[in-house]
This record gives structure tokens, C-alpha cells and sequence, in this order.
DNA sequence: AATAAATTCACACGAACGTGTGATTGATCC
DNA sequence: GGATCAATCACACGTTCGTGTGAATTTATT
């Protein structure tokens, strides 16, 4: 059997591009299997023999890196994912972790400590710059605990919304309430307008993230 | 203008305590300037002189580490916390970092990478364990279950049931996969009788509970 | 008493969803 | 070569959902 870390790259700028491909071959351990210069062509060959670490520029030509993640994950959910870029642009970091990237470091990264990151990545550990740590942390400070406090949903609209994430039909949810249809649909509205969602389904992904109660 | 890093321990279990005292005294650019067996000792004695940094172990007699770190926080936010702590309890970490902590090690941490650990914190990183990281890192993905061995799901099933899954509109979906809706259609009605539900409400939350890889 | 808010119901329209049936193509297995 | 299955697309039908607008009733609040 093979220990090899097997490591697909796409990076658009040439440069950028051989010198990861000659660092990584030049390294015992690692060995790269795909070098490509856009989104679409890494999805197109990463069929054809699957890595264990994905380094994805974010900044590409056409279909951008994070659009990449989510189908790279979708179809290969074992693969880990890499991005690395030149800036440290908040919402794309979050974009990438929401996509599922496990990874995130600044193209500035020493040569040695990328290395080094590739193993954590394959170990199951998640490399991150100090300067993207610091902001992925910083996130949780303005996150919530409790459900949705600043919603300031009325005991009815809370009391609808638990039947409304156990999956009930409208029609469901006024029989248990002994209300009209209308009825629920009006609150319904109202409580989509105040979560600032606009399907069930994106409603149930915020809801059921919260921590458990 | 001194140079040297000023650090508070909080850890009840006196060997640990000690051991980190020596390690950091012993150590030239760091200085511990208190050692204290309980929160509320901590918050008694802080004001004396004002640390860099507190190293916060979690399991304390009386108050929590992770209820200190709030008080700390909101008479002192300059200060930098890291949590040290045994075990990686999940919700331990997020509520820690709620309250404002932006370092969390594990207490098997190496004497050597602490101190690099803490040199970090206070050049603006955020230190965490590679499994903590990856813990952060993993709060932020987009729930997609992918492992139902039970329900023979083809590849392609999976892949459109993890975008199914992310809320996607099967015209979204359709467009993502560069397919047609209706193949979407005839996808997704297979998937929901292998799955045995008749919703996308029912397949979420029968299936998105279960841990991420 | 007047105002505001919560709760209730109604109607209409379009978008999105779930089901049923059928068909074509390509790959794989026996 | 025939059978099977995965993946693709098509059309039709009914259901469910989300939105907009409007209104009546009850319950605080001031």
C-alpha cells in the first residue's frame, strides 16, 4: 500500500502553480496527481484518480475556488480541501469553511509549514494561518447561544415554528392548533420575515445547527 | 517598555499549576505574574496587574473557566485568554470561545509549542490543537449526510442529496449539475423512496443529526 | 379612551414540490 | 447477445408552499 499523500492542485497563475508542483514532488511523502488551471477542469479530472488533499486557489478564472469546494464535497466528501490565497478577504474564509474546506492558508505560507499543513490536513487536524484563526474564532463571539433571541418571535409564532421544524404541513399544524390554514400561513409569513429566511428548509438548517438544548 | 509576556494561570490541580509556573519562569520572554487555584481568585487578584495573557484551565471547583473568561473579558478586554483543558468536550469549546477565549489547547500540548502558543496569541493568532481546529473549523460546514449504507443511494443519488440538503432549489441544483430539472425530479423521487420519506422537511431531520467525518 | 400588538381568517397568484409514466443512451454483468 | 442498472430527459397532474393584501377580534399598554 501506497503512504503517499496524494495532492491535486488548481492555481491559475503558472508560476504559482509548477512551484507547488515542484516542491511537492521534490518531498518524500507527497506526491502531486493533478495540477490544474481552472475550477472546471478540476472537476472534470478529479474523477479520474481521487487525492487526499485538494489545494484550491480561491481567485480563478470562471467558476471561483469556493464554488469548487461545494462540488468537490459533494461528490467526494472524503477529500480534504486546502484553500490558499494572497488575501485574507473575511467572507470568502467563511464562505470556504461553509463550502467545506478544512483548511485555509495565506500563499505567503513557507514552504516547509505548508508541507507540514498537508499532514495535519490528512491527520485530521485543520491548518489554519494565525491571522484566519484569529477571525474563524472571532466569529463564535458574535454567534448566538440561545435560539433565535434576537428574532423576538411571539409565544405563538415560537410555539408554530416547533411544529413548522417537526416537519408538519401547514395543513397539519392547523388541526393540532385548531386553526385556520390561513392562519398558520400568516404566521408562517411573519416568522420567515423576522428569521430572514425564505424556505422551511433554510429555516431548518439555521434551527438545527443551534446547540442542542 | 518591557518585552517580557505576562501570564495568569488558573488550574486548581496544583502539580499541573506548578509545572506550568516553572515552565514559564523558567523560560526567557515570559513572565507568570500570578498562579491562581480558582476563578474567583482570579477575578479577586487580576486587577493587581494586568496579564497579557491567561492561561484558563476549564474543570474548576465553584465557577467555570469558560463563566470567568466572560467576567475577565467584559472588566478587561484587552486581555488574551487561552482555554487549557484535558478534554475536547464539544460544547466546552464553542462556549469558550463565545465568552471570548482565542486560544484553546489541550493540556498534552508539548512545554515547547505552548510558548509558541502564546507568543501567537498575543501577536494576534488564534492557537488551537489540531483537533480543536478541526472541531471550529467543522461547526461552520454546511450539514450534507452522505452515509446511508442502509439506502443503496447511487453516487449520483448522493451528490444530489447533499444539495438537497443544503437547501438548494432543484432548478439550483439542476443548474449546478448542468443537468436538466427534470432528471433532478426523477432523481430525487427515487432517493425519497430508498429513503422512505415523502419530504425534503422528513429527509433533514432524519438524516442531518448524525456526526460530520 | 386611544393606540399598539397579537391572533385570527380570507382570497388570489405564482413558484416549488412530489408523483406517475414513459423513453433513450451507455455501461456492466452473465 | 440479452438483461440489468445508472443516468438522462419529457410531459402531465395535483399538492404544498411562499407572498401580497386586507380585515376583524382580542389583549395589552399608555
Amino acid at each position: 500500500m501506497n503512504d503517499e499523500i496524494r495532492i491535486m492542485i488548481v492555481e491559475d497563475q503558472e508560476p504559482v502553480r509548477e512551484g507547488l508542483r515542484v516542491l511537492i514532488n521534490g518531498s518524500e511523502g507527497y506526491r502531486c496527481i493533478a495540477a490544474c488551471r481552472t475550477a472546471e477542469e478540476a472537476l472534470d479530472c478529479i474523477g479520474d484518480e481521487l487525492p487526499d488533499v485538494v489545494l484550491m486557489d480561491i481567485n480563478l478564472p470562471g467558476m471561483r475556488g469556493t464554488e469548487c469546494v461545494v462540488h468537490i464535497k459533494n461528490s467526494h466528501p472524503e477529500v480534504q480541501v486546502m484553500m490558499l490565497t494572497v488575501f485574507e478577504n473575511n467572507e470568502e474564509i467563511f464562505t470556504s469553511l461553509e463550502a467545506g474546506a478544512t483548511g485555509y492558508l495565506l500563499k505567503k505560507t513557507p514552504p516547509a509549514q505548508l508541507l507540514q499543513a498537508i499532514s495535519d490536513l490528512v491527520k485530521g487536524g485543520s491548518p489554519m494561518s494565525s491571522e484566519i484563526a484569529r477571525k474563524v474564532v472571532q466569529r463564535f463571539h458574535l454567534s448566538s447561544p440561545s435560539r433565535f433571541p434576537e428574532a423576538n418571535l411571539t409565544s405563538r409564532e415560537e410555539e408554530i415554528l416547533s411544529y413548522l421544524a417537526k416537519g408538519y404541513l401547514y395543513k397539519e399544524i392547523a388541526a393540532s392548533l385548531f386553526i385556520n390554514i390561513e392562519t398558520v400561513r400568516t404566521h408562517i409569513h411573519k416568522i420567515y420575515q423576522k428569521l430572514q429566511v425564505r424556505t422551511r428548509t433554510e429555516m431548518l438548517l439555521k434551527y438545527l445547527r443551534q446547540p442542542e438544548q
